[in-house]
DNA sequence: CGCGTAAATTGGAACGTTCCAAGCCAACGG
DNA sequence: CCGTTGGCTTGGAACGTTCCAATTTACGCG
């Protein structure tokens, strides 16, 4: 069965091929009723757009990228879900890719992408990307937008939560609470955002008068298993830490268990705190002292850039930093402490 | 900057266009020092594979569509990830859409992908969508392949855990361990899987000459606050039930908080298993007795069928069951009733 | 009733690729 | 020395749409 075309279309309603099309683009200049005998021709014969044909003719796409490093992390999928609706209520298709934090993958990926002539690129980039693999969207003059971590050295717009202040808020918690060795568990230094979360760490600390110890900073995978590390390092030390800021939820949830494994319970023995509110901590046991970081919000955000670059067909740098805000649960022992603030 | 074609780069490689396009699909009847001679000027000019040109002339797409119900919701997203990985291997690139189980939007997200050509499709449908959703598909000879949930009535290939099965084992287990009133909790009876589900449970009771209370069926959403309510509904009942098979993990949360509540505690007063064991259920506290699904291998088989049907250019309606098994761990209350096994 | 103008419609070229049939050329056998 | 073979290469048509310029139609007005 050969596939019905617009021409097909044309000849069941009498009309030409330009005025059927004229009919799909909606154009105001075709009389209703001509319109309306497209239609019903379209309709009769089941007639399906093929929007492959209209893009190589007039070279402007309606899908837009979407590549994220980790879908199966409940944040990022939210995070996904944010942007496709907003381009989804804009008429543009998202295709969706996820890269498992490989960068190669993620070079395959974004090759994918340009064959596929996308309008737009949203990219949480990989561990480790640098700028180069991302500018041959810079030269077709697409638009990229990064979410959640930025890219140093490159001039893209970016969607990213203010790390720092988020950390500092939560460090300056646990000193009001009375901690006093704390530790930042988790990330790697080459991800922008573990960057900035410990910069935020390390400011809040030092404006505070307190120490820095480079010991208490432990880097980790930011995966559960690495907050189980992450907790082991900073028990071990001959001065061990008695709080942690952790690089996020995730990780939080594991250093939580290295404590558990150790006879130590979180929020009664030691205090943690994590990072980006994922739905999950909430209902943690104990429930996740955490800087809540609004997924859905940067996503839409980081949509909206992209939309606006798309329609005015400039590529601007913006950087957006959303604001966060801490969310005082159990596990940073808010509840069974009290409040031993110090200083006002 | 015009974009560079296939025939920029032929005439910079001194060759035809036609010549180029044998290169770009590795033929191997185009001479090694031509091919090396036509690789170095695509390189050289940064050309870039039009995908939507080729598809327009053959009719062969390599996109796949993905439409998933919930992508926010980590079963799904793990089995994204795990059809897109199956494709990628294979050279396709996947368009994952998700329909937040909105029927409406669902229609949409099918209509984009008609309109995309997509080559093959994996859907979780929508709760109530009808075999005339996907007709369209059928008609057009493309390769339809249901995970997850089926659709009755219509003759479309799909994967699915074996949900009868599984509530039967997890039934047995409650029984075994004493419990008399056992419920069953959550989803609607228009989506497959709680129908499958609902079954086995019944099977099981009746199998062991228990009577089948239509009233410790309750239905709900099959999110955490619909565990909650079913929990409401069916400790309120005269002859109250004690313990609960819920139809999904997210319900089996809810129904922890929700008896938690009531000053109650899963594993010590009252059975709970789940289905599905997402991540988060041995993390649980208390730790969730549940029937694990291979979310990876479903989505793997269910990619693995839809390549097969895109190959062959057959489209075939066979069903696949995975196997799936109970994980004991402590909200069924094996760990502190024992084991009071009655029957052999 | 004819004219001018605006509105509606139309045919053909173009987009970047693949496919096909045909062409070229060197080597080889008769 | 020529016909044939077979390996490489090639030009042109096609894919289904949009865009443009041109044409037809409709209509109001003198």
């Amino acid at each position: 069965m050969r596939k019905v075309t617009i021409i097909d279309v044309a000849r069941a309603a009498g009309v030409s091929k330009s005025t059927v099309s004229l009919v799909l683009q909606g154009s105001p200049s075709v009389r209703p009723e001509t319109a309306e005998k497209v239609q019903a021709a379209i309709h009769r014969l089941g007639y399906v757009y093929n929007r492959g044909a209209a893009n190589l003719r007039s070279a402007r796409s309606n899908v837009v990228g979407m590549v994220i490093n980790d879908l199966a992390n409940p944040f990022f999928a939210e995070l996904a879900v944010g942007i496709e609706s907003v381009f989804r209520t804009s008429g543009l298709v998202s295709l969706i890719a996820h890269t498992a934090e490989s960068p190669n993958r993620q070079a395959d990926v974004l090759k994918t992408m340009r064959e596929q002539a996308v309008c737009g690129l949203i990219v949480c980039p990989t561990r480790g990307t640098d700028a180069s693999a991302l500018s041959g969207f810079a030269r077709a003059g697409t638009p990229v937008v990064l979410a959640m971590r930025r890219i140093p050295g490159s001039r893209l717009a970016s969607v990213a939560p203010d790390n720092a202040r988020g950390a500092a808020e939560a460090v300056r918690h646990l000193l009001r609470l009375g901690y006093r060795r704390i530790a930042f568990a988790g990330g790697h230094d080459d991800m922008s955002a573990q960057r900035d979360r410990c910069e935020g760490y390390t400011d809040a600390l030092a404006s505070a008068g307190m120490p820095v110890d480079p010991a208490l900073i432990v880097e980790s995978a930011p995966t559960r298993d690495g907050g189980i590390a992450a907790i082991g390092a900073m028990l071990a030390l001959d001065d061990p830490a008695d709080a942690a800021l952790c690089f996020n939820d995730v990780v939080a949830f594991g250093a939580v268990l290295g404590l558990r494994h150790r006879g130590r319970e979180a929020g009664r023995d030691f205090g943690i705190v994590g990072f980006d509110d994922v739905r999950e901590a909430g209902e943690h046991v104990p429930a996740l002292t955490t800087v809540a970081v609004d997924s859905a919000g940067i996503g839409a955000r980081a949509a909206q850039a992209a939309l606006r670059m798309i329609e005015s067909g400039r590529i601007s740098a913006e950087e957006q930093t959303t604001s966060v805000h801490l969310v005082v649960r159990e596990s940073c022992g808010a509840r069974t402490r009290g409040d031993r603030r110090n200083v006002a």
